[in-house]
DNA sequence: TTAATTTTTTAGATTTGTCTAAAATTTAAT
DNA sequence: ATTAAATTTTAGACAAATCTAAAAAATTAA
């Protein structure tokens, strides 16, 4: 993974974390909460759409790549082993470990967070609750739902189908659903036990789709993450 | 204290690395130990100078300020107690730690350091045997040696002086020497149990003053730092 | 003590990240 | 469906830290 600067690093959490399942980030979303103009975001998110961080294009809004991603859940963790570690080791109270962490954070020696990570016996969560990635990324229930569990109109993206059945293969196979496939739930239906999907657009599929129904049983077993 | 950026903390910690003693520090020794060009350090040092932190005319090389000293020892700080937290904490090895402290020491919080300080129990060297500053800037033996020890030529600054009687305080009153007096061995007699000192030019004695001998009595009871 | 060499400084350019003001585009409202 | 309002982008400027090339000062050597 390569090295970005503080500045990149902070726009790359904050993105991931304002876009916690939602589709898109607008510029003056981002730049309220990173307390700088729209300019400059606008700026940056030309630096990190070159770096292949995110998908961006001009009055679109933006959204994370896999590599952002991958770059955001690594910030996300050094930040989150750092706050265990005042608060744990140092015995920092839990409010104030946060404005610290910021700046360890921006520390990038891989070798110094894994060791960290091990001397302080691979702790899942902060000590404000929030799940720490592991060195892969992965975290306790990042938030992983059921379909049926989903709310309305809320955007999530498919990241788990825990039935292989042939009903279910043909289902993703026919709709052209895929891991990282982004959907909401429309409508939920009692009478036959079915729910509304609609596909979000996408590179893959730029034209809008009509949304289907799919049943409540087969809704169980595709996991979303907000 | 102020807050100093990354590029700034770096030229003071150098430039008390190299000053170690010496009178003053070249624009070409810097420039070669930061591994940057001269031009670079020249511009630094205008910078440096305005905010107080070291003294400069142009063409005379610098030298930290007391106020300069101060920050480089808590800058020093920062690191050796990173490097002691890495070798003893996460098992680093100590030829690993340097690197890895070159980047944790930038981060500035006071509470941060005082508290790692605490819980690594109050360590005096790091890992590489250098004394750790405490928290008001003291070290452990920060190389202080008596005149009748110092090496022949090498410069070095009157740091304690452990014999009040009238004969030493005459010689003080006499040569105008204080703490912080800035003086070399020039020569050591052993027919009489002499050693010839020169001071050093200062703001205070601008002119060149000739060498005068002490005996090596009054001599073993003048501490100085290397 | 001049001349040659080395060191240091100045002048002007570059990169990164930021800003303001104005233009372009999208969204909302009548 | 226009117009008005809000959002976003562009253009141009600025500060920090760096660089190269050239000028100035100090040092060394003939």
């Amino acid at each position: 993974m390569l090295n970005f600067s503080t500045s990149e690093e902070n726009y790359i959490k904050t993105i991931f974390h304002l876009q916690n399942g939602q589709n898109t980030v607008t510029t003056n979303e981002l730049a309220e909460r990173l307390r700088t103009k729209p300019a400059s975001v606008t700026d940056m998110m030309k630096k990190l759409k070159a770096k292949k961080l995110l998908h961006y294009q001009p009055y679109q809004g933006f959204r994370l790549t896999n590599e952002g991603k991958k770059v955001a859940l690594d910030i996300i963790r050094r930040h989150r082993l750092w706050e265990f570690f005042l608060a744990e080791k140092l015995k920092f109270k839990w409010d104030e470990v946060h404005v610290v962490a910021e700046d360890l954070e921006h520390v990038s020696s891989r070798k110094l967070i894994d060791k960290l990570d091990e001397y302080l016996g691979y702790p899942k969560f902060d000590p404000h609750g929030d799940p720490i990635p592991d060195s892969l990324g992965k975290m306790e229930n990042s938030e992983q739902v059921s379909l049926v569990e989903l709310p309305l109109n809320k955007p999530a993206e498919v990241c788990r189908v825990v039935n292989q059945s042939e009903e279910m293969l043909e289902l993703l196979q026919h709709k052209k659903i895929n891991i990282g496939t982004r959907l909401e739930v429309k409508r939920k239906f009692g009478f036959d036990h079915s729910i509304e999907i609609k596909l979000r657009q996408s590179k893959r599929t730029p034209s809008e789709q009509p949304p289907f129904s799919i049943s409540e049983q087969l809704a169980k077993n595709i996991f979303v993450n907000l």
